[in-house]
DNA sequence: GCCAACGTTGGC
DNA sequence: GCCAACGTTGGC
């Protein structure tokens, strides 16, 4: 079993619109990043846990936990025309982008903000805080899981 | 809204 | 294959 860090616009879908959900399940879609890619399609498993973290909003930072319900497979959004995740090279044929389903797990009673995070001694080489990191998934290891789950 | 950091595109 | 131009992310 291996730990993911997920980010999120709330103002896109937050983890109070993935708990409205039917099954408070969701997949996740719209990940048009080749190395995050390759993290849904061969690394992320069902049972697999993750981190919900909120970006791009004040102040950003972890408020829940997610479970992975589903495996990797072809984002449905990418031949979507409508959709503004439309990739028109990619095709059923051969699928570009992947996407995994979520389930909610446990929303904090208080965000772990980003600063929090910055300032723990055992979370310096967390993926998601060095500098640039601009994946939306990135893995988290058991030590930084813990840490984080203690704070 | 600014801008640093990174990814992607496309001409050559 | 190089690299300039452009687009995106996301903290601040």
């Amino acid at each position: 079993m291996q730990y993911w860090l997920f980010k999120s616009e709330p103002e896109t879908f937050g983890i109070d619109t993935l708990c409205a959900k039917p099954k408070q399940t969701e997949h996740w879609d719209g990940v048009r990043n080749y190395q995050a890619r390759n993290m849904l399609r061969d690394e992320i498993k069902v049972g697999d846990k993750a981190f919900f973290y909120h970006s791009n909003c004040t102040p950003p930072g972890i408020v829940g936990i997610v479970e992975i319900v589903k495996a990797g497979y072809p984002d449905p959004s990418a031949q979507n025309p409508e959709s503004k995740y439309y990739d028109p090279k990619s095709t059923p044929e051969n699928p570009r982008w992947f996407m995994v389903d979520v389930r909610f797990v446990k929303k904090f009673k208080k965000m772990i903000t980003l600063s929090e995070l910055k300032q723990h001694p055992l979370l310096e080489n967390m993926v998601v805080l060095r500098r640039g990191s601009r994946l939306s998934i990135t893995p988290v290891t058991k030590e930084e899981w813990s840490a984080i789950l203690s704070l």
